[in-house]
DNA sequence: TTGTAAGCGTTATCAT
DNA sequence: ATGATAACGCTTACAA
């Protein structure tokens, strides 16, 4: 946004091809002198037909370079082989991972996708959850905020096939396929508890959102079953932004007594911590040790390496494209199946810890 | 991938709702008591109503809680009003970032985006604008392998309105949103010059694709400016990816005289790069100097931290989202304007030279 | 095997 | 101001 130089080279073109409009099965079916319904027949490989139509008909589709109308086969076929996914962010490499892991599923079986960004904003998830229910989609895959957990059972109790990804709803009343945050949470702390820290805090994300609030559940459990105290001063939020994180991890080091290890929420954050660190001369594994939840690129680059919870995060996001096609393909049965995948986490460690 | 743990909570659900078909327009209708035109009308608020019908309709559309139904609109309208966008991989976080600025753009005016991922694969490429071409978009944004110039050529030339992103064609016969690589690739190598260096390797990316070639073409201009040999020992391949990266700096490493410099030509493969100096006890910024092409969030954490060509992705989307726009909504006139936008970057210097 | 025609859910023109 | 009705481009049941 920044930078706003740009050179703009403009050329006048020659003249554009005659645009003229796609030819439609009429006129194959007029090219090849067979009736509208026959062209559709051999074009569509159904019903019955001599070989001498089926060649003229695909001679003239050829001739003309014929495409089908997708809009208007969605319109007859009442489905528009595309499916919808909403999610806060597609630049965060969590959820540009999950889309491609969905797009690549999706477009295995033939269907489009849709994508919409909300930024964790309930009105605008719901303004994309209305548009793309307008016959736009045949299913949803979405990661609801909290606040719109009512219309989402709503939807789907109307009929649209929906699975949530990496949240849920509560009550297992939608699909969904998740991460076991409490356990990925409580395996971290553990660790830290079982190399004798004490002193361990949490830099959480945003209230409210299920992955913030499990994994600081699991950061509690891990505390409660070694009768450690929950001191809320190394309770910190970071809103899972790098800034915030860096601020939270600031404040932390400014206690009189700061604690020994930081269990930090995802890996945005992580980044504002290391930091934070990095900025105070605290040496991270060393006067501090670390472990983040959420794998990424750069763990292993920086020093010392980064511990983490790792999250299967291309496979959710194959795991929730077929259930959701399998939904979208049994969309008749009146009484289904609810599917609720948990998938565990994996403790990696490294050198911040 | 390689997680396959995963619990299965499955839940059968008590009974679906009714899941009656949705209203339309003529449901609409007739329980106002007026004709299907007349609900049309003032649904869509045009013609002409009376004060008293407009409420009839507005209320029993209410009750039904009817939506109008997009694909037959599109149908009918001839525009799906959604936009397509074919990239090599969305989870990049080059591509990533540019798909939210293309979202938040074509959302803005009431677009929906619908992606594919070809990974450079030109045989997939080809197939997503086939599908895409179906009805299914009103304008294409897409960054064409080079096998593919001649058919993106013919598609734009037949009528559907394409803007390529981050490449562009020859013979600026298509509109397009580029960086200035050249420049770029410039900038870096005589900053490494200026500073005194003289064996100064490049890491390119794919032989072929523009961005490459022309980052390569900038290296090669600094160093015949300065009147200093280009050396084709200096000159590897890392195919843009991070682990031949990792590879050809080794490589570059074991030459009898190795660089004093490296420009490496995209982050993922700055990424590769850091690991082998790292496993390889080369202090960055001392021994060897690197600046990437590319700004990345890790830039600034690891250490030293990484000098780099900042592009300015976000921006360049949506002026390609924007461009693309303004074609689709013009999409009648013959004789048009062909935008060439090219935005220069900004080399950031920081600790790695 | 083939043609005819009735939709799918809209929009928009043409009478009234 | 309102109601018929003809498209949009396709699929498919029904007749022939």
């Amino acid at each position: 946004m920044t930078n706003k130089t740009f050179a703009k080279i403009i050329i006048y073109n020659v003249i554009l091809e005659d645009a003229m409009k796609k030819p439609t099965l009429k006129d194959v079916a007029n090219k090849a002198g067979v009736s509208l319904g026959m062209a559709s027949r051999v074009l569509g490989n159904y019903g019955s037909y001599s070989s001498d139509t089926k060649e003229k008909v695909e001679n003239a589709a050829r001739d003309l370079s014929y495409k089908k109308h997708g809009i208007a086969r969605s319109l007859k076929l009442k489905s528009s082989r595309t499916i919808g996914m909403v999610m806060s962010n597609i630049s965060n490499v969590f959820w540009a991972t999950i889309t491609r892991a969905i797009e690549d599923c999706a477009s295995k079986s033939g269907y489009h996708l849709i994508v919409g960004n909300t930024d964790e904003d309930f009105k605008k998830e719901r303004d994309y959850l209305e548009t793309f229910c307008e016959g736009y989609v045949d299913g949803l895959l979405v990661s609801p905020s909290p606040n719109n957990h009512s219309m989402i059972k709503k939807i789907y109790r109307s009929g649209m096939p929906i699975v949530t990804i990496d949240r849920k709803i509560g009550g297992f009343c939608v699909p969904s396929v998740t991460i076991d945050n409490i356990d990925g949470a409580y395996q971290a702390v553990s660790h830290f508890i079982s190399k004798g820290h004490r002193d361990i805090a949490i830099i959480k994300g945003i209230d409210g959102i299920m992955t913030s609030d499990q994994r600081f559940q699991g950061y509690c459990k891990a505390l409660e079953m070694h009768g450690i105290e929950i001191k809320t001063d190394y309770v910190a939020a970071g809103l899972f932004q790098k800034e915030k994180a860096y601020q939270a991890a600031l404040e932390l080091l400014q206690l009189s007594a700061p604690p020994s290890a930081i269990f930090v929420c995802n890996e945005t954050m992580a980044m504002g911590v290391y930091k934070a660190l990095q900025d105070n001369q605290v040496e991270i594994g060393k006067h501090i040790d670390l472990i983040g939840f959420g794998d990424t690129d750069w763990a292993t680059i920086v020093r010392p390496s980064l511990s983490c919870v790792r999250q299967p995060i291309y496979s959710m996001g194959v795991m929730a494209c077929e259930s959701l096609l399998r939904l979208v393909q049994n969309n008749d049965t009146q009484e289904a199946v609810i599917e609720n995948i948990c998938m565990k986490a994996e403790l990696i460690i490294r050198n911040s810890c």
